[in-house]
DNA sequence: TCCATGTTTCAATTATTCATGAACTGTTGA
DNA sequence: TCAACAGTTCATGAATAATTGAAACATGGA
């Protein structure tokens, strides 16, 4: 991933209404979510939303469905691993200590032994 | 790390100029580097660094030293550890497949037998 | 066709962030 | 004490981003 998309990615998610739809799309998985349907869980205007979601589609963080007269979104979960991957590679050079502390919030494999 | 403090440190981290920093800073470990090295190194102007140096610190991404009349700048592993931690659990909620991606770029541990 | 629904786009406004240079604080050494 | 150096802070203006409401567009069903 190269710097400039990372930075747009950040940007993207650097905000406090994204972050939020966001962690209401993850596990909603490759379905997704229709537009309204977001809007109301997060209670945000349709126009505000609408403008979120662009954000984070042009970031490649998210993905657009159209079925019917609905949008469905959906995150795509390698643009925010990649995304996540640039912070801890490129830009921490894989530096133990952060490799290490990145892992011990809750751990993804190690500490979970990988379910859901 | 509660979601105030990451959006903090997501937000300093948003910054063409604030990852050059943290990329350079991260070598130094923790001795770091003077303001003013830390200026010529990027090309920065004194005023427009000390700005971004503080947004840094401020998100708790570096810690400031001072030694002299010169200002040591250190990148804090554990603040940007937490943060990328912050992404990966409780954003992503560990997804399986963004833990996946976050690995391969060039992965931490399991691909690169741990150096440095 | 007409209307209701779902979503996006647009223009206007406000708020935030960025950048610049000048002024300021503190430190060192003559 | 004074001048030079290292950094920070402040005031200003420029650029960007966020928010709002209204209008436009597309789709599906009566």
């Amino acid at each position: 991933m190269d710097r400039a998309t990372a930075l747009t990615a950040l940007q993207a998610l650097a905000n406090d209404a994204r972050l939020d739809l966001v962690r209401l799309l993850m596990p909603t998985g490759v379905q997704g979510l229709a537009a309204g349907e977001i809007g109301r869980a997060l209670g945000l205007s349709a126009s505000r939303l609408s403008f979120h979601l662009s954000a984070l589609e042009q970031a490649g963080l998210t993905r657009a469905r159209k079925e019917g007269r609905n949008v469905f979104y959906a995150v795509d979960p390698n643009g925010i691993g990649r995304t996540i991957a640039f912070l801890l590679n490129d830009c921490c050079m894989d530096h133990p200590e952060v490799v290490a502390c990145c892992r011990n919030g809750r751990s993804p494999a190690e500490i979970r032994p990988a379910q859901d």
